[in-house]
DNA sequence: CTGAAAGCGCTAACAA
DNA sequence: TTGTTAGCGCTTTCAG
């Protein structure tokens, strides 16, 4: 009762085995005739073609390897979801691969268990790739799409959002709002999109001649955005009245210590501004004004530099930079404070 | 340069291919100098086994299929890593997909899509398959856990958490604590989740011959749980000062409505129970009482009983419910009221 | 313990 | 358009 294969269906129909395999095969010529008598054996047995017999021979898994950090920051399942139901349309399924950004010899294991399962592509959302590692996919002819991050190595395609701009804006706003005292909880500055970010808001100082009150690193992580934040209030007088945030994740975190450590009220003492725009950033508990990722756009240009890179062997790699606008919500004051 | 073969590696090595399969299949027997010239030579060419082919033959593909509805609600994107990191100890990866409970025709095409993959087993994480269904799982010998989620199908293993004790307890507690007026904001109650732990709040209400001040089905979607909440507080002097929420996902949502829409205090004036205890739950902005599902145990039972359902063709279906504890945090009363 | 050979389910030449 | 045949990369008898 278990797996029924081509030639069962063949026998039954009464025709050849690679006959079977054309009435699956997109773009094979077999008579409609041929392709009925097929199609209602295989119906009647319930077949399907066996993905992974086929991929020996044609050298494509349709599989996609998602390589991702956590899942805790809702940008990331959000992202899951969507590039899972888009490249669904592709005929491609995600294979879920965890890879904590710490260890060189873990990393290495990932990519011996991408290899393992010959994944089409790879979609590395937040991860970094030593140059070991992607010349190690190269040389197994897996391509790689950077998923909101880039690095050095210009061989290694990806899309990002414009975070020096993001950065920028979002610090420009707050001084326009009557902000004096900018602080900055940057996401990890090792990383791209946190150094990005982190610039912008340098940028933004410096072009209006103002000093930070603080920088503070948050490593994208919760309780570091959270000891980060108690430092910036614990020096008095120069406390921040405004906070730009790497991302929304830590900035939920400010935002609490904020209001629930400081007992102070936001934006009314002190404006925040995240990087992301998650859907929790608009529930009323946070409303939080920040600088919006256009993750459907990143996703398209993901999906498509992958697919680019999947069927052209010789692709040029692809660097896509999508700029987002600010999202104006609560956590900051809507008009000038003087 | 691209796919290195076992054969390669013979070459190389200067012994027959199947002395490579040998020292890279489990339990099969190498002497040490034969499995070291090969591994020598499979290091040196960057070799792995491709486990498609291997599959071919085994039967395994070490693919297991998450089947999940959506990954808004935190529970799933926490679940999905923990199920993931837990699988791959076990030598197992994630592949994704995506149902939406609506249409057959649709849950037809994820079922195609699992077995063109041949994978090795189905975790479907709150959804629920209609006969037919399982049934052709069956049939091409594909295992089945449900993860939170039962069915009245028997021969379907499963795994919960005591969901009528988990809304019992919660609605006692809020009783307990000095509420009358309670209201209910169900899950779902076409699924089993959704209508035990409404059962459990009827139950915990009879109990103690209150009236329940109004039942609305949520159906685990934040804008219906925000319609419930609003109709809740339109019939007014009736209106609750306790409500039991399907879940921590909706919760949020009702009691933003309760504070920022009704402009009410919780929880002076409306006590507030979720149930799941998601990370969210526990952070400063919502601070929510909750039923916790020991999603740990339960995705341990998830493993263990489907590991041994592939292992063991004429495995029993196992039949899990873990209790889990009742969160005290800051949206219901500490003590008694009187 | 080792090598030769068969075959997993499929696609892709090649003839007919 | 169809059937025949030869593998894809691997595991697993079967001899030795």
């Amino acid at each position: 009762m278990s797996k029924v294969t081509s030639l069962d269906v063949a026998r039954k129909a009464g025709v050849s085995q690679s006959a079977v395999s054309r009435t699956f095969t997109e773009g094979a010529s077999v008579s409609p005739v041929m392709a009925n008598k097929v199609l209602k054996a295989a119906n009647e047995l319930d077949y399907r073609p066996n993905i992974l017999a086929r991929s020996l021979i044609t050298g494509r898994s349709r599989i996609i390897a998602l390589v991702v950090g956590y899942l805790e920051n809702q940008f990331y399942p959000d992202a899951l979801e969507k590039l899972s139901r888009a490249l669904k349309e592709k005929g491609y399924h995600i294979l879920v691969f965890f890879a904590s950004n710490d260890s060189e010899k873990e990393a290495q294991k990932v990519v011996d268990e991408l290899i393992d399962y010959q994944v089409d592509g790879i979609i590395a959302a937040s991860v970094s790739l030593s140059h070991s590692l992607a010349d190690r996919c190269k040389k197994q002819n897996i391509p790689i799409m950077l998923f909101n991050r880039r690095q050095a190595n210009r061989s290694l395609s990806y899309v990002t959002s414009a975070n020096f701009k993001g950065g920028q804006k979002a610090t420009e706003y707050l001084i326009a709002t009557g902000c004096r005292r900018l602080a900055h909880v940057s996401g990890w500055v090792e990383t791209s999109t946190g150094k990005e970010r982190a610039e912008g808001f340098k940028y933004a100082l410096k072009k209006f001649g103002i000093n930070p009150v603080g920088i503070i690193d948050g490593m994208y992580n919760q309780k570091m955005a959270i000891k980060a934040t108690k430092t910036l209030f614990s020096k008095m007088p120069n406390s921040p009245d405004a906070i730009f945030v790497g991302n929304d994740h830590m900035a939920f975190s400010v935002m609490d210590t904020v209001r629930y450590e400081m007992g102070l009220k936001v934006p009314e003492d002190v404006s925040i501004v995240g990087y992301d725009d998650v859907p929790l950033s608009a529930w009323p508990a946070y409303n939080l004004t920040t600088v919006r990722q256009p993750i459907n756009k990143m996703i398209q240009a993901t999906i498509r530099g992958l697919m680019n890179l999947i069927e052209n062997d010789y692709a040029k790699p692809t660097h896509v930079k999508i700029e987002g606008e600010l999202v104006l919500r609560g956590s900051t004051e809507n008009r000038l404070r003087q």
